[in-house]
DNA sequence: TTGTACGCGTTATCAA
DNA sequence: TTGATAACGCGTACAA
């Protein structure tokens, strides 16, 4: 029986390179994974073999193999907003010199897309899991806690970690900044939403927390949707928050896009900021601080959440124990122009 | 000699679902890719097997056994650029029902980087790579061309496709918009550029040539930085331009964020928009629109072209021939009140 | 429509 | 330090 067609496109595998260097294949193996185990005569014979024949390690025979991909799955609900825009960025630059790599998966907000998404990816027997928030379904968690690898949910803190957790607390951030905006002076404060995803509920929960501590909450001074975030969105909300309330001094929106489009609408309509609106925005994207009049933000420590999740999730991998499974970064009140008043 | 331990983490296989269901692995197999193909009574205890179990399929196996991974590689410059947020955002969306799954690498604009990168997916045996540009360094090419597999240049086009491509010409599009703001009037037109990757170098060609046909090019009109685009850095780029020309009258920005920086740069020193100074950006994003006021831009398809890239991949893996390798998608100059004098 | 035998390219195990 | 052998879990080819 003559042996069938190779299957593979013919791309050389590491037998071929075994037997041009003239070692085993288990041998061409180690020198590619642990170089020092190898004598130096045969790793170089086999580093020459490599290169001439063009090889090309597959990650796939490897992962099944091993029994693990070297890949950290990532879970996002969206790639257009900037602030995961950094905690991707974050996540990368956390890799540093390892071999893994990062699969990011988009759940659009969508706790079942997230489901769907995790199957795929635990399919893929990762080395960990970064996700987004802490809200994620009972299935989810079912198959993270069996899944057996490091997960690290980000962003947010909570009481009740599937395994790790970095983050903080979006209550906290929305106290802070309408305690702010009380202080200077606003009296009626509205609250512009948008997507208003759990962690937009938690800033509405902080801000409201924080206006009835001064008997100044009115339901009417909230003001939101569950549509994307955008500019344009934010000159709608203000305006239809403004018609609700004619007497509103001031608005803490949702996110950085929102307070833009405010400011513009202020901008366009007259309305002087900080003097007859105040805005306040939340993430702190670079814009804020060169916006004019420049617009008071809380600052988010995306980016070091996302290279800290994975320092988190490489430490575990190697088997260390966390310090601490909830990690608090805390965040920071940028006060600015827009509400000096 | 008894069977050794199981390697895996004792993740129930395709094996273990054959058993439970009475039929056969391969039969299994086939429910689960090409379900009309296997009796509906088999089928349903196929499934009620699988749930039981709990069953994931190893993606890496099936990988490794049928030599194609199902995934396509894209290769993007930056995350945090809302432009290739978009594109990415397109290419997910083109997916659809499709199997496939997208992996994201970072090239951070070096070619270096990218042929590292690509190193690392074909090592995967992707169905398709999807990649930015058409600067792709000689080794690249050559991996990609032996790669077997569909490959797509995106957001730019030009003459020697490694397979397809799908965008529009930067060169135009600076050409252009720059032709616009001398109709306006404008005389003492900048160009202001960040990070000055080929794309950016080729709206400057474009506005050079502008410029020359009307004989109002002048070098010192040229302000660039290889460092990353930010909007406080196109409040830099143009105070060092006014301090270089004091009698500028307008400005195009290499994109939209330096072009917003200009814009509140001009509000806060009381420079009259678009009387005193003309503003145009390059690639629309939505703020633009919003802005006040309202800022010129050249709208560019991209989430359309990260949608039809992965149509073409689509096509090209189920073995069609494209009608044509190159497509250009144009682009479209969006005239706004920053250029309106 | 279903099943059998084997191979995919690599690594773990164990022995030399 | 090196190598032979047997998995890893699934899909292809072919036969029934």
């Amino acid at each position: 029986m003559r042996p069938r067609t190779r299957r593979g496109g013919g791309r050389p595998t590491i037998a071929d390179v075994a037997r041009k260097a003239g070692v085993g294949a288990i041998t061409v193996s180690r020198a590619l994974r642990e170089p020092d185990r190898v004598s130096r005569e045969l790793r170089e014979q086999i580093d020459k073999a490599v290169a001439e024949l063009g090889y090309v390690l597959d990650r796939n025979a490897r992962a099944l193999a091993s029994a693990r991909a070297d890949v950290v799955a990532v879970l996002v609900p969206s790639l257009t907003n900037n602030v995961f825009a950094d905690v991707v960025r974050g996540l990368y630059d956390g890799l540093g010199d390892s071999h893994l790599q990062l699969h990011i998966g988009n759940t659009h907000y969508s706790g079942l897309e997230e489901e769907r998404l995790l199957q795929g990816f635990i399919g893929q027997r990762p080395s960990a899991v970064v996700l987004s928030g802490i809200d994620q379904t009972a299935t989810s968690r079912a198959i993270l806690k069996e899944a057996g690898c490091p997960v690290v949910q980000i962003m947010e803190i909570g009481t009740d970690p599937i395994d790790m957790m970095i983050g903080f607390s979006h209550v906290e951030g929305g106290r802070a900044v309408t305690r702010h905006l009380i202080e200077a002076g606003y009296r009626r404060i509205g609250f512009i939403g948008a997507r208003m995803d759990p962690r937009s509920q938690r800033r509405l929960a902080g801000y409201r927390a924080a206006l009835e501590e001064a008997g100044l909450f009115d339901l009417r001074l909230v003001t939101t949707t569950t549509a994307p975030s955008s500019v344009s969105l934010g000159r709608e909300l203000f305006r239809d928050a403004l018609a609700k309330v004619p007497t509103l001094d001031a608005v803490f929106c949702n996110n950085d896009d929102l307070a833009v489009g405010v400011l513009f609408e202020c901008n366009r309509a007259a309305l002087a900021v900080p003097g007859k609106i105040g805005i306040a925005g939340f993430n702190d994207l670079e814009m804020m601080d060169v916006a004019y009049p420049s617009i008071t933000s809380v600052r988010t420590p995306r980016y070091d959440i996302g290279r800290r999740a994975i320092a988190m999730a490489r430490a575990a991998i190697a088997g260390e124990r966390p310090e601490q499974r909830v990690v608090d970064t805390g965040f920071e009140l940028m006060r600015r122009e827009s509400t000096a008043r």
